[in-house]
DNA sequence: CAGTGTCTAGGACGAGCGTCCTAAGATGAT
DNA sequence: ATCATCTTAGGACGCTCGTCCTAGACACTG
């Protein structure tokens, strides 16, 4: 069917445009230009534009499911999992020196605008909140894991945040390595 | 001169509300009803809305050169100073839960806008990087400073993050925590 | 070939936006 | 009291927004 794949078509537009953008500054014009669709046509796929943000959402639990699963089946055990999180300012490094963290300016854009989507928002931290604690659990500290994954969590938000006001990838570098120490002396 | 009482009031009302709601979704109507003016007399105070947000981050780096000056007379010596920076975030823990970092969220949405007030916004950030810079550097950290003042920075910026986004407010205490005794182990 | 359901283009619609103008009120000096 | 200046209210303007309707193109079925 074609139609489903115009949808994943207008999803993943969305998805980027709402990254670059913001999602309020992105409007149906913008999507339909990047889709090379005509704006009125949306309704048909979408009855709102809350509704797209919706899918991008889903989208994007989807995509992060997909990753942590991948982390699983590649990396060792959970540190070097634990690594691989902690790399990925560094892996993505353009794109968030562009345009900040996909989870964190998006879930800090829908608290402002009070929207109602914005708890799906925060499931995405918590897609990672989850899957950190548990590669904690497993690296021996079911007391403190949740507080452990928070703060690895809070890591990558700070990183991002300074890199996207900043520009500067030796910052990324070196907080990346900062915290893969912290992570290998946790074990001692 | 009551004109220059007015122009303060609303650049106070922007100031908030820019914080809260965000600066484009902050419209002129929502400014005026705060301060209880009409909409289209705003023109003889500000000429656009881009000259009101330069108004706001300009008050917003003054308010930031008394608070450190303040800090500075205040505070015993520079690792107490720091300290300060770091409880910041649990000073303001409300609005920090409800509304994130002014500086960290207003920056990420002025790039996302390509908004040409965003070097001025990210001063805001360089501001407290420069302040913190020389706290370390009197701290006896002279070579490594502004990595230091770099990583507080970002310390911050993650906690606010994550606050906003979970709501949390034991997080926080736990964080600032773990950064006063990251501080405490530098001295050794 | 007729007909049916899927998909699309194009534009109308009301609302809200930032901007800008104009006339009138307030204030103070002469 | 008069006048110039500062400050205000109210609304018009053109534009873009999200939403929604309608007519037709297209592909597939009987």
């Amino acid at each position: 069917m074609a139609g489903g794949a115009t949808r994943a078509q207008i999803v993943a537009a969305a998805d980027r445009l709402f990254y670059e953008q913001g999602f309020e500054h992105t409007s149906f014009t913008a999507i339909a230009e990047a889709v090379g669709l005509s704006r009125g046509n949306f309704y048909y796929h979408f009855k709102s534009k809350d509704e797209i943000l919706a899918a991008v959402i889903g989208c994007r639990v989807e995509a992060t499911r997909a990753m942590l699963r991948q982390w699983e089946d590649e990396a060792a055990g959970p540190a070097e999992r634990i690594r691989r999180f902690i790399r990925i300012v560094e892996t993505n490094g353009a794109d968030i020196r562009d345009y900040g963290c996909p989870v964190g300016t998006l879930t800090a854009e829908l608290a402002k605008l009070r929207h109602p989507s914005r708890p799906e928002a925060t499931a995405l931290f918590t897609l990672f909140r989850d899957w950190l604690r548990a590669q904690f659990t497993a690296l021996g500290r079911a007391r403190d894991a949740d507080e452990l994954a928070l703060h690895v969590l809070a890591f990558s938000q700070g990183v991002a945040a300074l890199a996207n006001a900043f520009g500067d990838q030796d910052f990324v570098r070196r907080e990346v390595e900062r915290q893969e120490a912290w992570l290998a002396a946790l074990d001692s």
